[in-house]
DNA sequence: TCTGTTTAATTTGTCATACAAATAAATAAT
DNA sequence: ATTATTTATTTGTATGACAAATTAAACAGA
């Protein structure tokens, strides 16, 4: 039996993160048979219409699927289309689960210097007022404790500005589905409640790097300022990029 | 007016491709908007049903916008979900634009031999077993002309098989979505009409790097692969990664 | 003539119901 | 026991009606 939080209104959207958030979170695991349509409309207080819309917008994420006669069952994590943004903004819940975090941090690391290097060639003036403008209010923080600390939704979009100011259609899209997760890591990494100095010139090295054109800079910035990050979260990674998940095996 | 041609049969698969297809070429253009549903739904002698689960399926790849009393609009291709693996399946008419294709090559020489050097080092007995079958079936040639030429198949499931074997959950959606993209590029490549015999030779390369648990050498032979295949589509690349899009000017 | 308000028209969104199609499970026939 | 047939269940499609939202038109007032 499924339920809304109380004093949530009963709609299509609340109704897809309801559902989508118990199957990220394993609490509908992985071949488990849902309600028939007609109950389960019942139970929700809506029309047949409506679950059916909903378990479309499920089916077209990966996480379900449909057949006659069967019903609708849970879909394994291989088939969740993990780089939809919607998915990464519900995935709140397994990203502390280290394979799944230590991926998104890889692939960040695969991505991000290069979408950098790109950046540097490739910004318009239009691109670097975003940075540039991004970074600036990276800096207005509250320094309650004295202790440094940045504004996330600046760090956030200085790292979407790059991505797009790297002209690459595919980035740009990775950029739409990494946000939401860097949303995550940037939050955990402030929760280490570490000073951020040491960050914060990272990322300065960037911006310059892309100012000037230097695409190597650019692209070392990035690793430093990913680097940095990684550290915050204090997850053991080595190897040519990342190495092992910590012993784990694969599925 | 959109017609189905002659001789397919009506159903929501058909349907969603086709309008997907005339987004993707350009036949309708951004902003154009659409019949409304009961006109549509009688246009292609369907129901209203139908037609508003085709266009659910299109919303959700971002090809098109829905609005009450507005209708709906087609979206500009910023808003396009690139990565969804029918969306690139059904590109192949804007694949040989520049921009695009270029973009996509470039995607493949950021990820593709980071997910090699992941491979060398994660890949297990299963992984090695499909990478190493997939090589051998990229032998079987048809050598009809004496040239050599490539089995098509293999070498996209050998793509794919190392981009499994990286371990990365990220990395292998993306797989999926570069899946469809694979083959044009191959496709394209070999209609180059081009001796493969040093690009096979890369692909043993990583073969062999992976199997030694080599990663620069996986990483430097992915690398070879890729320009490669960049240099059989006669492209003019430069740069840190690629360089800007031959004086293209960015959206 | 211009401006702001109200009204009407259009289009998507939701609901209810009925039936078709597909498929698994139960049953009967050999 | 095996195979074919029937039956039941569940999703898929069709239809018609109304709700909700939003634009466009009509209109009133200055």
């Amino acid at each position: 039996m499924l339920f809304l939080p109380a004093g949530t209104t009963v709609n299509k959207k609340n109704i897809i993160e309801l559902i989508a958030r118990k199957i990220l979170e394993g609490k509908l695991k992985t071949n488990e048979v849902l309600p028939n349509e007609i109950d389960f409309s019942a139970q929700l207080g809506v029309s047949r219409t409506m679950i059916r819309d909903v378990l479309k917008s499920l089916e077209e994420k990966g996480l379900i699927e449909r057949k006659t006669n069967v019903g609708t069952r849970v879909l394994s994590i291989h088939s969740w289309n993990l780089l939809d943004p919607e998915i990464l903004q519900w995935s709140s819940g397994i990203l502390t689960q280290s394979r799944f975090l230590l991926s998104l941090l890889e692939l960040r690391l695969i991505v991000e210097p290069q979408a950098a290097a790109l950046a540097a060639i490739r910004a318009n003036d239009s691109d670097l007022m975003d940075i540039r403008g991004n970074f600036a209010r990276m800096l207005d923080v509250e320094t309650e404790t004295g202790q440094m600390t940045l504004n996330t939704e600046a760090d956030i979009d200085f790292h979407r500005a790059i991505i797009k100011a790297s002209g690459n259609l595919f980035l740009s899209q990775l950029g739409g589905a990494i946000q939401g997760a860097l949303h995550h890591t940037i939050y955990l990494s402030n929760k280490a409640n570490i000073d951020h100095r040491a960050s914060l010139e990272c990322h300065r090295r960037v911006l310059f790097a892309i100012e000037n054109r230097n695409s190597e800079d650019a692209y070392a910035g990035m690793c430093c300022v990913l680097r940095n990050t990684i550290n915050d979260l204090k997850l053991q990674v080595s190897g040519v990029i990342l190495s092992d998940f910590n012993g784990e095996t694969k599925g």
